[in-house]
RNA sequence: GGGCGAUUAGCUCAGUGGGAGAGCACUACCUUGACACGGUAGGGGUCACUGGUUCAAUCCCAGUAUCGCCCACCA
């Protein structure tokens, strides 16, 4: 930035341009420092992570939503003079950015990971991270989020990887981690497990298959939607009350295709009214068998391999499971063995999150974190009100979902990622090093790495330096606020509270604020496949980066979803140059923010002085309660409704004569009112208001300005009272002058009579109206009553519309008859007065004179006017 | 199967035990001395349905209908 020059009116064209500022402002408040946390600093502290963005990602309208919101916490909380620290990262995102490598390796160099070593393709992926990743964090520069730049972390860097291998150890010492051979989810295209919750269900169209095991009385007949999976049948399962099959518990069937006799068993497990109340008992490819397996004793045939192909020798051997389930179908009815077929059947199937390949079920060796003791302790956190979410609509969900958690599977097939800090000997046997410590000769390492989710969990306090005890740890944890969309809720936040709570022995942050999902302006979830997705970084070329953060933070309304349209990001663009344009009034007519603010200030001056007061305090309440989009909306109508369509308007008048004493004060509360409003908006809007209130005030940056606070002392009910009673007359004469088509530019001539408030108040209404003082040749052709005891007289120089008039006027009184016959109605009800409240009933009371105050007044203008 | 939430103007959504609101869209007029990305005025809703509580219900309660979301090992 170049020296400082006094701003020109040639500063302020009539159009904000928000591409001629934006970078330029960001760069420089990077620059100076203005991110930067310290932690050594007096003030109170204030502290938030960010969702960590995955690093191969780029910024779509769900970050838009969150990162305004973040932002405007963050600002307005530095400006509140706390050090606040809002610290960048981002994600290594396992099995995405391996998938993404992958496939440009495929594109690239025709090659497949397995052309590499495993610390080749490591190797290759950190090459591909440093060419390509990161390019979120440019955009987030643009959308301009006040990060702190200088502790950004990744969660594969080395303080990140420190910290994940520091937990596992103690985890694992604390035998709360484990290995173990179970079912778990398996995806056959990723090529490897996955925790329960990155699993969707969904109603798919399948089939179910009646088959008879066993033939004669020692026949049964049992159910499937996987029918290939009765090669790996060990056993059939009946209810043990159930007497349909008590001559067959304990007795063998032999397995269709196959030369295997397989025992009946009873487990409580089977429902005795479903199907034909006998199951077909799976154990190594389905969790509810598997269950009934161990009970049982019964063994695991393990009948597919990693991509789901058969691996039993024989004809099925190689076909895929898809393949298999048609040919197995086929071969059983060859044999007169499928006693039903129903198809389509509709059942719950699930599929990977990632890819969407229907998941596969499948016994294998992992590694599993013991949520029982860490998902209560995260559950208590909540329950003694440690920790608050926000809305509070959202915490049953949570307690549902921690009060009930399974082991978490937190190995993964992948090569990029946390690598599990476990060796194993020759003989198998098994051991877990911290951090430093060498392996014994000749052990080799646990070829999986963690989920992507381990590392995050840790990330409010890994990222501050954990497991040293740094100054910054001891400074900023716990965080005051979490902010993030309720979708990963279970993914992230509670794992946060799981590990924040058992390596630090606190909760890793004070307050959740979750947010709603976006959603086209049908309300209708994005997807690719309908084409409603948005791009936030188009929006920013064509509005501005304050338009998008204006139409995301208007729209959260807490944890509801976000609808968003262009049509909403253009009228956000609108009201930016309106309080642009507004700004530049003030600034045009020596708008000055210099000396004390008079406190024996007068009409609209001390109006908008006490509105302004009123609405800082409402602002205030609300952030407090994360109604971002109350926020928006009060400042949205108080700079529109109330400032520039009021009080600019009525300013003008003081300024007609710049050196007039009172066009002075004006320009001081101009100063003032804008002076406020830019700061009151800049946590929203901070590119607009950074460029206006410099422009304004000449102060440094609207950044580090302090926050205002209300000032009640200077509410004045006599001003508000009195503006109320101007704008109630304009409306109504501006009326008249609509209906009977004279237009706004038309200079009338009027007499009033009846009006309170003074001359100012006489000369506001004139000005507004456009009314010249009455002169020698005036002939009053229109006569209005606009309120009680008011009359405004105009000479419009020919006869005025008169069933027009008349017609609105019937209008008018038929609405007043109304109201009177309905306050009427009710306080002659005896009930009524004697039970409400006294309040209430004056109310009514004061209604019901308004009421016939009109009506007189409308039947004595209708009676006025010529016939 | 369990749980939660919603139903208010054409669309998207706020809202309150005592006068139905906003944005956009719509109509008319207006190149008015910050702004046409603007101004002024205006039209539009039996607050899903049925009962109940109450002096008073869009708001509280019950039921019905429709929609949405989350969870769940329905073979």
């Amino acid at each position: 930035m170049t020296a400082t020059r006094p701003p020109t009116a040639s500063d302020l064209p009539t159009q904000y341009t928000p591409a001629d500022v934006e970078a330029r402002l960001y760069e420089r408040w990077v620059e100076r420092g203005y991110f930067t946390a310290d932690a050594d600093s007096d003030k109170p502290r204030w502290a938030m992570v960010i969702p960590p963005p995955n690093v191969t990602g780029s910024l779509h309208i769900g970050h838009a939503l969150g990162h305004s919101l973040m932002d405007a916490l963050t600002r307005r909380k530095r400006m509140q003079g706390f050090e606040a620290l809002w610290l960048p990262g981002m994600d290594h995102a396992g099995i995405s950015t391996q998938t993404l490598v992958e496939r440009h390796l495929a594109e690239t160099e025709g090659k497949s990971k397995h052309d590499y070593t495993r610390e080749e393709f490591v190797a290759k992926v950190w090459e591909w991270k440093e060419l390509y990743g990161g390019k979120i964090l440019g955009q987030m520069r643009r959308l301009g989020d006040s990060v702190d730049w200088s502790r950004e972390r990744f969660t594969m860097d080395e303080g990140l990887s420190l910290a994940v291998r520091t937990i596992f150890k103690k985890l694992y010492d604390d035998d709360l981690i484990y290995r173990a051979e179970r079912i778990i989810n398996w995806c056959p295209r990723c090529l490897t497990a996955l925790s329960d919750i990155e699993v969707d269900h969904t109603d798919d169209d399948g089939e179910l298959i009646s088959i008879r095991y066993g033939d004669g009385d020692e026949s049964v007949v049992v159910a499937t939607t996987r029918a290939e999976t009765m090669l790996g049948d060990t056993a059939v399962a009946v209810h043990p009350d159930d007497e349909r099959y008590q001559h067959l518990i304990g007795k063998t069937v032999t397995l269709p295709l196959t030369n295997r006799r397989i025992p009946i068993v009873a487990d409580e497990h089977v429902d005795p009214r479903f199907g034909t109340g006998a199951v077909k008992v799976t154990p190594a490819h389905d969790p509810n068998d598997f269950e009934i397996g161990r009970r049982h004793n019964l063994p695991n045939v393990v009948m597919m391999d990693e991509r789901a192909n058969i691996t039993v020798p024989g004809p099925f051997e190689g076909l895929d499971r898809f393949e298999a389930r048609r040919a197995v179908v086929a071969a059983l009815r060859e044999e007169m063995r499928i006693v039903d077929e129903k198809r389509p059947y509709k059942h719950s199937v699930g599929h990977c999150s990632r890819c969407d390949t229907v998941v596969e079920p499948r016994l294998s060796l992992q590694w599993f974190v013991r949520v029982a003791t860490l998902g209560k302790a995260a559950g208590d956190a909540v329950r003694d009100g440690r920790v608050v979410i926000e809305p509070a609509s959202l915490t049953q969900r949570y307690f549902d979902w921690v009060d009930n958690m399974h082991d978490w599977c937190i190995s993964r097939q992948l090569w990029w990622g946390h690598r599990i800090p476990v060796w194993y000997s020759a003989d198998d046997d098994m051991i877990c090093l911290a951090p430093g410590e060498e392996p014994p000769a000749g052990w080799t390492q646990d070829p999986d790495v963690l989920d992507t989710w381990f590392s995050s969990a840790l990330f409010p306090f890994s990222t501050l330096g954990w497991p040293d005890d740094t100054a910054d740890l001891k400074r900023f944890y716990p965080n005051d606020v979490l902010l993030t969309g309720y979708d990963i809720l279970f993914f992230w936040v509670v794992r946060m509270m799981m590990f924040g709570l058992y390596a630090m022995d606190d909760v890793p942050f004070r307050t959740v604020v979750l947010t709603g999902l976006i959603r086209d302006r049908f309300g209708r979830k994005m997807s690719k496949s309908k084409g409603n997705v948005v791009d936030p970084l188009g929006w920013m070329d064509a509005y501005g980066a304050d338009a998008v953060r204006f139409s995301m933070t208007r729209g959260a309304n807490p944890g509801t979803d976000v609808p968003v349209d262009e049509e909403w990001v253009k009228g956000a663009r609108n009201f930016n140059n309106k309080v642009w344009n507004a700004a530049r009034f003030a600034f045009l007519n020596g708008a000055t923010v210099t000396g004390d603010l008079p406190r024996d200030l007068t009409g609209a001056d001390a109006w908008i002085v006490s509105r302004l007061n009123k609405v800082i305090a409402e602002v205030d309440d609300l952030y407090e309660r994360y109604e971002f989009a109350k926020v928006a909306d009060l400042l949205y109508h108080f700079a529109w409704d109330e400032v520039c369509d009021w009080y600019v308007e009525l300013a003008k008048i003081s300024l007609a004569d710049p050196s007039a004493p009172s066009a002075a004060v004006t320009r001081r509360v101009l100063g003032e009112v804008f002076d406020v409003l830019l700061r009151l908006l800049h946590p929203i809007t901070p590119f607009l208001t950074e460029t206006l209130w410099t422009t304004l005030t000449g102060g440094e940056s609207v950044m580090i300005a302090p926050w205002p606070v209300a000032d009640p002392s200077r509410a004045d009910a006599a001003a508000e009272a009195s503006v109320a009673a101007i704008q109630a007359v304009v409306t109504e004469v501006r009326r008249f002058r609509s209906d009977q088509g004279v237009k706004p530019s038309a200079r009338v001539p009027g007499r009033l009579a009846g009006l309170t408030g003074g001359s100012a108040g006489q000369a506001a209404i004139r000005w507004l109206l456009r009314l010249d003082e009455p002169g020698d040749g005036f002939v009053p052709t229109a006569s209005l009553t606009p309120a009680s005891g008011v009359t405004v007289e105009l000479d419009l120089s020919e006869a005025i519309d008169v069933s027009a008039e008349r017609a609105r006027l019937a209008k008018d009184l038929a609405a007043a008859q109304k109201e009177r016959d309905a306050n009427s109605a009710k306080l002659g009800n005896e009930a009524f007065t004697a039970k409400a409240p006294p309040a209430v009933v004056d109310k009514h009371r004061a209604r019901l004179e308004v009421a016939e105050a009109d009506i007189a007044r409308i039947e004595a203008a209708l009676a006025a006017l010529p016939s």
